[in-house]
DNA sequence: AATGAATGAGCTTTCATTCAT
DNA sequence: AATGAATGAAAGCTCATTCAT
């Protein structure tokens, strides 16, 4: 095996690095089931133990990279809002195509959210779970703060919770509308015809639906 | 003969019964983890090969029960609508209340319902997800259209559409807020202060605005 | 894999024997190491499952096999006390040789009951670790009341307690005198002449000395 | 050069005495479980690999420190030896005691003891176990010709054949009254009357008997 | 139809030891 | 000489599912 060590602390980060892309490949190939630590190993050409060595449970990988994407996902939001000029009518339908573009490109990141509680959360060190949630609220607050600055309509807090509701209706959506790759072919059935739905077509709807709504009735709890 | 075969028709839906029963029971007991076929067979007072006489394998024990929830829920909506006055100004308040206590009786309900992807459709029977899905796209069918013979502003399918969203929210802001009991009591910190609320109180405020929203824009997109 | 089912109890009872024989087998093989589970289902023509059908953990097989070699060896000696006559002056002497051939002809017996507390009792169920201590004390109980009857010198309750300490002595000196295999052939150095012994003649010359010596202090006490 | 070569030694026999003395307590504070090498070398202060250049195996470390405690018990008896009056009728009962204390200040030396052969001795170098093994039988010897002229009744090498036996019976009895700390609670109950002495106590009785014992057939073998 | 004994792949995790640095 | 990253075999155990009875 690849007896290549890892002393500094980049070769540390790098080495890290390639568990989690490893693990990340694997749940993705495997049609989104947690892959097991032997199969992690492999795949990142390490011994099991090595991966021991970096994360203290497997659930750990995981939940590390939900939270990868998730501060990914913010700061390419935050990146959309400043670059954009709110004054702009298109202003929310810009963010709301940023958003759903970014979780598009993280592939695997609803899936991982959608077992966050489920699976995740179970077997998960006490720590690790509670740093998990402050990282989330961390950057929900951010977040919400810049997108207030932006929206002066919206009260202080109301930007945290909007994102909040909006990532929510985001991940329940996809457990809703998505469905196994093995029962997909079987989905043409008139019946079914309310699951037959580009999810992100949906999403993008329902969100912007949602922020006009939260606007106004900001706006009218103001007056 | 047709007798005895109606009899043992009623046998089966009672044992049925008896280890849906068993199997939810000890859901709840165990604090919302899926029990083990061992332990559901022994509370239900069969052997373990029975319980796969009646269910192909246990997740389809769970997928039941969640579609049996699912469908109680709808039921019960359908009759607050029935029951409901569409010109009174707190229509739509009355029909979140039931909403959110039907949702809050059926204990569980909401865990089930955030592992349906994640973990039960994973390992169900191709006929049976299909089934399930159906029944789940059955009822938004039904209870939208109901939903739009009362609220005409509603457009014809918005009805069930407004409803996924609606279910798509409940499941998805639970699966934000909960969080597993043994760091509840460290909850407290500050910046988890976004995660600390009441989630019926929050889902109801956030229906209502989104409600109020769709009404609005299906409204405006009448016009 | 031998599917073959044990229904009543006496199948019962013969799969456990098969099992607890090839635990035997391999500790012995394995110059009395514990083999692991997977081993001993092997050697039984089990799965490893079905081993944990029938023992809670791997230290309850060994358990077990020392309590059998125990109970073995007690009921020879009663056999032994009962058949000897206590007025022929080597009724002690046959005791003494009719116990160290039980010993020896349960192979295994010393190296198992060396490291009941350091290794068996370690990772034990409460309740079998106790009811393992309590069948021990029952059949040293019993034991002694017997030895008693046939040596009026002996007290109540003194009995039991030389069984004991013989036992221990026993123990005790088996595991000085014992070495592992592979160095005995570097034995025959002189400064080792003192470990250069039989152990059962040794064991024998020992035991008389000591019930010698009981049943003189006991003697004196009573005077 | 020289001398630096004498510094060097030094420096290496202080950094076995950190590792042993390191090993030893954590020996004692995990309750008498072998500590594994990465906290040896964390209470150490050194890397795990370090260990490794001063002992060749775990079990060497434990083997040194059970040699150890027994040198010092054997010197604590030889001083014992030499300050005390054989002709004192309490000469025997004195040194029992003295023997008696020194295993109860050398906390673990039992537990120690009593995994030589069964766990120590098993993955141990060859040379090292034989090694240990003629220390032991040094100090044996030594002891035991001491006794010996100190108890002329004593013949030439029944002094340290009297140490093996009174060691055995230490070590033997030992196992069989120590039990595990989590069953101790539930040791109350009568039928375990017999295991719910005092060790040193019993310890003491029974060497009493003994020692009288070999005195008295020595001496008769004697005439 | 009902049973429950048997299966065995699967899991996570530990840790003594090695060896590149 | 010292380090500590990496190894990987080994462990005990669970449990959904099968199938002989």
């Amino acid at each position: 095996m690849a007896r290549i060590r890892a002393i500094a602390d980049e070769e540390k980060v790098a080495k890290r690095r390639t568990i989690l892309d490893a693990a990340m490949k694997l749940y993705q190939d495997k049609s989104y089931e947690l892959p097991s630590v032997s199969a992690i190993a492999k795949e990142s050409g390490l011994a099991k133990g090595t991966v021991y060595l970096y994360f203290k449970t497997k659930e750990e990988i995981f939940i590390v990279l939900l939270e990868e994407g998730f501060t990914l996902i913010c700061e390419g939001i935050s990146a959309a809002i400043t670059d954009a000029d709110e004054c702009d009518p298109g202003f929310i339908s810009k963010l709301v195509h940023s958003y759903t573009d970014m979780i598009r490109n993280y592939h695997g990141f609803l899936t991982l959210a959608a077992m966050t509680n489920s699976v995740l959360e179970q077997n998960l060190d006490l720590n690790i779970a509670l740093t998990f949630k402050k990282k989330i609220a961390y950057h929900l607050q951010i977040l919400g703060a810049q997108l207030e600055s932006k929206l002066p309509r919206l009260q202080k807090g109301a930007g945290a919770k909007m994102l909040l509701h909006i990532y929510s209706l985001t991940v329940g959506l996809w457990q809703t509308l998505n469905c196994p790759k093995k029962i997909r072919p079987m989905m043409g059935d008139e019946v079914l015809g309310i699951f037959n739905v580009e999810y992100f077509k949906e999403l993008r709807g329902v969100l912007m639906m949602c922020v006009f709504a939260f606007s106004e009735v900001d706006n009218k709890a103001k007056n």
